[in-house]
Order: C-alpha cells, then sequence, then structure tokens
DNA sequence: AATATTATTTAGATTAATCTAAAAATTGTA
DNA sequence: TACAATTTTTAGATTAATCTAAATAATATT
C-alpha cells in the first residue's frame, strides 16, 4: 500500500519542478497537465492518488503543495537522475546532450544503498554535467550565485555554470561554439539593436550569441 | 505498438529460463507461472498478447517456444542483468549476494547504446559475479568446461567457476567458507556414510561440506 | 476404454492509468 | 454584479495486468 509507481514518482517531480519556478505557490492542474503532457482529467486522477497516500496536499480547485514525505521523494529523484547523468557523462562519455532520457529511467531505480554507493563512486559530486545542483541524501541543495550571461555589462567576464535551456539542440550548439561548462567568457561588446553580443572566450576565440543564447546561459560573475 | 513492457520483459526472461533447462522443449503455463509467482490464468493472458507481438509461437494447450525476436529480446535482458551485476560488484562493491533485485530493475533500462558503453567500461567481461555467462551483443555465450565439485573424485582438483543455485543463504555460506570465485579446492576426501567431502582451500584450509553444497557448486577440473 | 487427475483456458471482476465529453467551479471583464 | 471565459472536476469508457472460479482439454491410471 506504500509502493510509488513511476507514474506517481513522474508526477511528484513535475509538481517539484512546477513549485519550484512558482516559488511555493500551490501548483494548478494545469500546469502539471502541460509538464505531463497528459489530459487535466487525468491529473486530476492522479491528484486524488497521491493525496490518499499522503504525497501532496490537496483542496479540490485549489491546486497542490507536496507533503514532507512528498518533497523528499521528489528531492530523491532530483539526487538519482542528476547523480545518474554525472555516471553517464563522467564514466560512460556520454555527451550532455544525450543523457537525460536514459536518467529519467535510472531515476526509478529504487534502492538507497545503490545511490550512496553512486555517490561515493562519483566523488560525491555537487552539480550535474549542466550545471544543476545535486541534493545531498539530506536532501540539501548547493546554492551558487550566479546570472544569466545576458546580465554582464561590457567588459565583464564569468565562468559558465549551467544552463536554464536543456534541449538538445541549445545544448549542442553551444558544444559548436565550444562554451562548456568551466569556460571564461568576456562580454567584448554589447549590441543593443538586437541584443545580441561579442564574447571571447578564454580570453581568445570571439563570437556573437544571440539574446536568446546569453539569456539561457548562467555563468559566476570574476 | 512495438513496445514492450516491463511486465512482458520479464515473461520472455521467465520462458527464455525454462527453456534452457528443458533444452528447447515448448516451455507449459504452470512452469511459467510457477516463475513468474502468478496464476497460470494470467500467464494464458499474456501468452496471448505475447503470441501477438510475435515474440513467441503459442498454441493452446501446446506449450510456448520463443521466435527469434523473442529470443533475441530475452537474451539481451539477461546480457543487461548480467552486466549491471558486474557493475555493481566491480564498480560499487557490493557483495554477490546483493545485486540480483538491483540488476532485475537495471536490466529494462532502454537504451542500447548505454549496454554496449557499459559492456566497454567494464572491460568487456564474459562472466558475472556468479559465474555465469554473459552474451556478448550478438547474443553469444561464451561455453566454458565446468562440472559440479560434487563430481571430483579423491585428489582431483579444481577452480570455482560458478553457483548453481543463487539464493543468498547459499552465497554468504560461501563467504563464510572463502569458497569464492577464483579458489582452488582440492578434494581430500570423500565420505560415503552422508556424500559429504573434506576439501582443501588454495592447498590449505581445510573444510568438510555436504552434498548440497558441493552440487550447487562449479569447477573447472585441473 | 472409462475414469480420475492434472493442466490449461475461459469468463467475469478488479485496479491503475489513461481518455473524451459534459458539468461545475472559479476567475476575469464589461 | 452578471456574463463570459477559463480551469477543474465528474462521469463513463478503455487498456494492461492481474485475480478467482468454473469449464474444458490433455494425460495418467485402473
Amino acid at each position: 500500500m506504500d509502493n510509488i509507481s513511476h507514474t506517481e514518482e513522474n508526477y511528484l517531480k513535475a509538481i517539484f519542478k512546477i513549485a519550484e519556478k512558482e516559488e511555493g505557490r500551490p501548483v494548478n492542474t494545469n500546469a502539471i497537465s502541460v509538464e505531463m503532457k497528459t489530459t487535466a482529467a487525468s491529473v486530476t486522477d492522479m491528484l486524488n492518488r497521491l493525496s490518499k497516500k499522503e504525497l501532496i496536499h490537496y483542496e479540490k480547485y485549489k491546486g497542490v503543495t507536496l507533503t514532507i514525505k512528498g518533497g523528499r521523494l521528489a528531492t530523491l529523484l532530483v539526487r538519482k537522475h542528476r547523480l545518474w547523468e554525472v555516471f553517464l557523462v563522467e564514466k560512460l562519455h556520454f555527451s550532455w546532450d544525450e543523457v537525460h532520457d536514459m536518467a529519467e529511467e535510472l531515476e526509478h531505480i529504487q534502492s538507497e544503498e545503490l545511490v550512496e554507493r553512486l555517490d561515493d563512486y562519483l566523488g560525491r559530486p555537487k552539480f550535474d554535467p549542466h550545471g544543476d545542483p545535486i541534493p545531498d541524501a539530506e536532501g540539501n541543495f548547493t546554492f551558487r550565485k550566479q546570472a544569466p550571461l545576458a546580465d554582464l555589462h561590457q567588459g565583464e567576464k564569468g565562468i559558465v555554470v549551467g544552463v536554464q535551456d536543456h534541449s538538445t539542440a541549445f545544448l549542442q550548439y553551444l558544444d559548436k561554439l565550444q562554451l562548456s561548462l568551466g569556460a571564461q567568457v568576456t562580454v567584448v561588446e554589447r549590441f543593443d539593436y538586437d541584443e545580441s553580443m561579442k564574447i571571447a572566450l578564454n580570453g581568445d576565440k570571439e563570437h556573437i550569441v544571440s539574446k536568446k543564447v546569453s539569456q539561457n546561459l548562467f555563468v559566476q560573475k570574476q
């Protein structure tokens, strides 16, 4: 009776993800149906089930929040997902745009002992291959001061630490430009016309990147 | 329409496993229901589904055999299961009695690319932590001449290469006796009374092992 | 060969997860 | 406030996987 299905886990993750963006406000049915690519009716059904299992607080028409139990579970799923991504990239040499779907399956593997050993084996990484923080076994996320590249002024420097957009297209484009995590970027010039900017990579190679790119790339100012 | 569920995969594995023991004779419903710990009625249901997907040849009351497609899939599952077991033991330092259930989940992870990379990463092992052969990407098993320890005569020597019984209890007992894969055993004396035998481990430490133990341990004669 | 036993299948229900269509509640706007 | 638009829920069906109980087929035994 306490078993949680993959589907239920996916709903919890979806709710967690939306709640993150919405800063804790109750998550509404429609948002979940969009995230889960399903109908609102199916979501309502599932919300009743999750509520019965005390994984969410749910009041008809009022949206949902995660219970302590639900939140812990969602965080564990995020932890597992990101650790497996590190494994796939660091050990099996996949590239950062290939690992999402596999991690989406691997995160459902049950054993907590496995997660802890995997974490050890990987050297207790604090961030995944996209720069997203990996919660520790207690569920604590490492916080890092970061800003979209778009926020830097002319002359400012930053280290690439993450991405907002996780799409294959974006990640592969970044690879082409050699804009990988750890790269140093300097804003050489900003162009008001289309809000693009010229950047220098590791003080050398120059590129012009669009507004869309600079908004989706996180840097740590230096 | 070509998607195969975890449950369907588990049935294929069960059929494959029974067919192995039965040397290719059609597998009957009851045997499957025992292996799958379910009712014969559920099995019949599933056989119809697998047959529709052309994974098995099925005739009412006549039992089933795997189709080429079904056999390939079952072999891939065995390959994945055993490779993940190697990973868990070699890389995450689990012991051989702990890995079965985790591998049972991991074998359902889809990506074939992942399997091949995992295989590479592990150094293309030919046998898993219990000494069972790991089929290669083409589905070929490495054959090895082996015999139950029980078959050795007084004075004969062998190297432990596998187990028949995979139960936790047996594996843990072997650990206690330091009877791990690769150990050399010499049959010091055989006792007709209860068919137990005295063995020497790596030409040194002596034990008396029961008939049950010697029948469930595979050795390669030297 | 007739009967008893065992194996297998069918029939009918159940549960999780989903859907469409319709109803009800909430929110936005004139 | 009243009406319109949007969001959410309910009702009723569907599919996969399961079950129990009953019926049927195959096999074994006298």
